[in-house]
DNA sequence: GATAGCGGATAGTGTCACTATCCATCTGAA
DNA sequence: TTCAGATGGATAGTGACACTATCCGCTATC
């Protein structure tokens, strides 16, 4: 295959197809000439992991690097390999990470881990990130939303097994890599789109009349009582505008 | 408060309010000459909330300045106060969304949404990251994470309750815009965090030998095996305690 | 043997979120 | 009263990022 036919299949323009040959993100074809280079099906298959991972999954040209460097080296000793392929998975800080309620959060964040029993690394990258955000949140006064921790964590929990289980039921370990990484970064994006059509739905289901039904007034407290489904809510006005918010006098 | 007390309460450096200043994320102060305004503590709590969306939720400033627009004007009428200012979350598109596959995908996001009976418009941007996402698991071969749709969807519609219950308590119209922001997007910021060392966990505990230990292998066959789905689940089971999962050993 | 495609190299583009200066004015302590 | 330092307003510059555009000399192919 030559590079028209490696552009023509894959939809990257000629001059992305080189600028990621350039940044060593795609290997080199199979010089067959002085000008002239072979392509195969792992050249197209790796271009579309590398749009997979910078389109959907946001990653930088760096990160994605990174993740495919460790993803080619079928016995790189001595590294866990989700840990390899998911630290590059994190984001940039820009948060100030210097000030003592960050510090107070990171602390929680480990203690809330710890108690759970989880298995991490005490400098993880995502204590910090979860420090993060509950700083953010506690410097915003919404402690409420904190308050929903441990739902976070259950609904963590319960999709990492699956995920590993898919994870480890692939056959080699670069194909591992890249499960790990499609699988995470993809899997989430998957869910962030359905979490938050799952709030909008939740939303328009919200009792217009001004009160909470009462089911919903206990759900801050235990785990989500109950919030009656499309199946329950015959006809359900669809996008019902919330009126009784929009007025605040 | 003059803008220096602002920049050492925040800890924003001054080029960069002037700059929140000038992109009008920032009401300007009440001038009190001509070379001088004086600042509040709702100024303080703005630049909190801009960083926050920025630097925790990764935000374009675009994006947060059409959402505190929302949030300062308490009767906008006609809008969905989450339509409103979810709208402005989404990621701008990078994906070919003109390919067969992408359509096939997008057809089967709202056939899934319309299977659960979600309340959602036909058009939302967030069918089409849903399909982004899922015709990229495609393309790659990946239909065994598909296969864990489910679980998403689950851990998206019990989540999405009790934040929604979060919200709804609010006092007042521009608390809510800014809680569903904040919650929806710190929110999603802890649960990556938690989700991704969560999936260390679980890596960490799958039986090195091959096979998944006893209790991991209920989570991988078990939950996998079938999600209830909220319509078909009587209320008792739907949104179980975290209590459930918190005791691994 | 023209013409389209190829690889390799170098330079340019557009966006984004700041960051740096300059200037004239004003404040507040000495 | 004086004057260093802060302030608001305006304009321009920076650095990172992910491409995108050209140019060149060579080569495959019709």
């Amino acid at each position: 295959m030559k590079v028209g036919e490696l552009v023509e299949r894959s939809g990257v323009p000629l001059p992305t197809v080189k600028f990621y040959l350039r940044e060593g993100l795609l290997p080199a074809g199979e010089a067959t000439g002085r000008n002239q280079a072979a392509y195969g099906e792992e050249h197209l298959r790796r271009l579309r992991v590398i749009r997979a991972l910078v389109d959907v999954g946001g990653l930088p040209i760096t990160a994605v690097r990174e993740i495919l460097r460790a993803a080619d080296d079928p016995d790189q000793a001595g590294h866990d390999v989700r840990g390899l392929a998911h630290f590059n998975l994190a984001r940039p800080t820009r948060t100030d990470r210097s000030t003592a309620q960050w510090r107070s959060a990171r602390v929680d964040a480990l203690a809330l881990v710890r108690a759970k029993g989880w298995n991490v690394h005490e400098e993880s990258v995502w204590l910090d990130q979860l420090a993060d955000a509950m700083a953010a949140l506690r410097a915003l006064g919404h402690e409420d939303i904190l308050g929903l921790m441990d739902h976070y964590v259950a609904s963590a929990e319960q999709l990492a097994g699956p995920e590993v289980a898919v994870v480890m039921a692939q056959p080699d370990r670069p194909s591992m890599v890249e499960s790990v990484v499609t699988g995470t970064l993809l899997g989430e994006a998957m869910f962030v789109a359905l979490h938050r059509m799952a709030q909008e739905d939740a939303s328009s289901r919200f009792d217009p009349s001004g009160r909470p039904p009462a089911d919903q007034a206990g759900v801050g407290a235990g785990v989500a009582e109950r919030v009656p489904t499309a199946a329950e809510t015959p006809a359900a006005t669809k996008h019902r505008p919330p009126a009784t918010y929009q007025a605040r006098e």
